[in-house]
RNA sequence: CGCGGGAUGGAGCAGUCUGGUAGCUCGUCGGGCUCAUAACCCGAAGGUCGUAGGUUCGAAUCCUGCUCCCGCAACCA
């Protein structure tokens, strides 16, 4: 066996729309940060993600907008990576599920489920609109609700009573492209994937997983599959997907649902592309992989019901370890709202604020259990007071202070009488904790982990008083300074993860003695290689600045300001 | 009785699975320090854990009823 390794997969965004603050927590930022970790830990790891770009909603909108389908989604997926980019998230690949190689593994899992007698054909009566001569699937049709008579129930699901709509059944209907309400009923045959032939084998799987997973997740799942598996179509007749891979089939394409989650396998696929590395037999089939799917709440069913039973039953990939959905996040209280302006773009804030205080303070409200909310407020306080304050300023006063009064570097006794102290060893043991949380995918308490280190430094540091030890005797202010610099030098280590540009501002601080290798050991909490790290003393060559800006009253007022209009 | 989650000091949260003196960050108040980004350090006040009942020697934590909030493809597959 090769050893354990990683698979870390984010919901693959849907390339209609822009990103916001809510789609980076609920699946982008805390993958990043289990892949970072991961890989600080010199484990193996690959992050897959892409762009999901087939399905109706991106078709009327490229139609409004008057361009071509690929032309749209080729747009979105250029600035969802320049946002992702910019955020810090760093994908080990970034695909688009319109890609010739995507449509390729898609139809080799069609194939495979097909003949295991996992897809089966079925007739069903569509609403046809014979006024713009459309299917009428899903969205594309709205009514009144047969259980519940609410009048905006949806072509697949009540908003209301939360039924899963027959859209033939839905009295009054309308067509949602073109307003008409001439709309007949036709007889059309659709594939069906047939989940309810999986259901024991689900439930099997789906039981072994009671008690690992969130309490958000696990029950959620339990009483939609307890009693049976519904069986779903795959197929629409549209004209912009992948083709259905039968005959007498002319005209239909795979359903977007279908085919997305297959771009986690195609895009990794992708990705090795060149290595030596086999895809399915290194990774996807690979039973020391450990796989993680990072997605938000809405996208439970799909991660935890349809895809594995998909991987499961076609036998081309093994079903999740994990899929730690995270719940949404608000904006001062109230949902994301484009159409009111109640909105934040992901693109502008970063643009402004800098990934590294955006990054700390939406880890910090991570949404892991219940819903949470983005205040600007809290973010300037959070900031200010936490990142700023408490660990910027801790690393601004030890760095200048020792520039100043060594500015020709420290000698190696310095740093050596630290390394046996029991103030190390709990530098050590506080690595070890950080590495224990993020191994249980606890993100927002590793990132608190990571202050109350920042706290112990700044406690030391004031503890031992080097402005005042300096006057009386220069050697043993210089060792307390020397512990600083290790304390700044672990600090830097452990926030790596989470805040990598400031981490690596930190350590760019120590890049004269510091390897990559070494950075792994030190994350790790094998404080051991400090000693032959500092074996020739270290000297502090760059100009300190403000590692940590502020951000100032008006900058927040006028956010708080633009919300309001 | 569609499903799931939540209700803990001024704010935001953890603790609930495995009952045993209520914890964290911010804010507030008082004191200290001056190396530092008016930053930092120390101390204090403030909650009986939505509500009614039950189990128990003992419940925020287990059980039952009730109330309120949120979400169920976040502008949309």
């Amino acid at each position: 066996m090769q050893g354990k390794r990683f698979l870390i997969t984010s919901a693959l965004p849907y390339a209609n729309g822009p990103i916001h603050f809510g789609h980076l927590v609920g699946a982008y930022l805390s993958a990043d940060v289990y892949n970072r970790h991961k890989k600080l830990q010199g484990e193996k790891s690959l992050f897959i993600c892409g762009s999901d770009e087939h399905g109706v909603a991106i078709m009327l909108n490229a139609k409004k907008a008057g361009i071509g389908y690929q032309e749209y989604v080729d747009k979105w997926h250029k600035e969802h990576g320049e946002v992702f980019n910019k955020y810090g998230v760093e994908f080990d690949f970034f695909g688009q599920t319109s890609a010739p190689y995507h449509a390729e593994e898609t139809v080799k899992w069609f194939h495979e489920l097909n003949e295991r007698g996992f897809i089966g054909p079925q007739d069903s009566q569509q609403l046809y609109c014979n006024d713009c001569h459309n299917h009428l699937p899903d969205r594309f049709v709205e009514g009144t609700c047969y259980v519940c008579d609410y009048d905006s129930a949806r072509g697949d699901e009540c908003p209301n009573c939360g039924e899963f709509i027959d859209p033939v059944r839905l009295k009054e209907p309308v067509c949602k492209i073109c307003g008409s309400q001439n709309i007949k009923e036709v007889t059309v045959t659709q594939y069906y994937l047939l989940l309810s032939k999986y259901h024991k084998e689900f439930r099997e799987w789906f039981e072994s997983k009671k008690g690992d997973w969130r309490k958000t997740v696990w029950p959620y799942v339990d009483s939609l599959t307890k009693e049976e598996l519904k069986d779903r179509a795959i197929t629409r007749d549209l004209d912009w997907g992948i083709d259905v891979p039968l005959e007498g089939t002319e005209g239909k394409k795979l359903y977007v649902w279908f085919d997305a989650p297959i771009g986690y396998v195609s895009n990794t696929k992708e990705a090795l592309k060149g290595s030596d590395e086999d895809y399915l037999k290194d990774w996807w089939q690979n039973p020391d992989t450990e796989l993680t799917h990072f997605i938000g709440k809405d996208n439970i069913i799909f991660h935890t019901i349809i895809f594995p039973t998909m991987s499961m039953a076609s036998g081309k990939a093994k079903p999740a370890d994990h899929v730690p959905a995270n719940q949404f996040l608000n904006l001062e209280g109230r949902q994301f709202s484009k159409s009111t302006g109640h909105y934040v773009d992901a693109l502008d804030a970063v643009d402004e604020f800098g990934q590294t205080a955006l990054r700390y303070y939406l880890l910090s409200i991570l949404p892991e259990s219940t819903d949470s909310s983005f205040s600007w407020d809290q973010f300037q306080a959070k900031v200010n007071n936490e990142l700023a304050n408490n660990i910027g300023n801790f690393l601004n006063r030890c760095l200048k202070f020792t520039q100043k009064h060594w500015a020709e570097g420290m000698p190696a006794d310095y740093y050596q009488a630290f390394l046996s102290t029991e103030n190390c060893q709990e530098i050590g043991r506080d690595l070890e904790e950080l590495n224990g949380l993020l191994d249980q995918q606890s993100f927002k308490k590793g990132i608190e982990k990571v202050m109350a280190m920042g706290n112990k430094a700044n406690n030391y540091f004031s503890d031992q008083a080097p402005w005042a030890l300096i006057k009386e005797n220069k050697d043993e202010a210089g060792k307390v300074l020397a512990a600083s610099s290790i304390y700044a030098l672990c600090l830097g280590v452990a926030m790596a993860p989470f805040l990598p540009e400031l981490s690596s501002n930190i350590l760019k601080h120590f890049d004269n003695i510091l390897e990559e290798k070494s950075v792994s050991e030190i994350y790790s909490g094998k404080l051991d290689i400090l000693s032959s790290l500092f074996a020739d003393g270290h000297h502090l060559k760059e100009a300190v600045n403000a590692l940590v800006p502020k951000i100032s009253d008006e900058i927040i007022s006028a956010r708080k300001e633009n919300l309001l209009n």
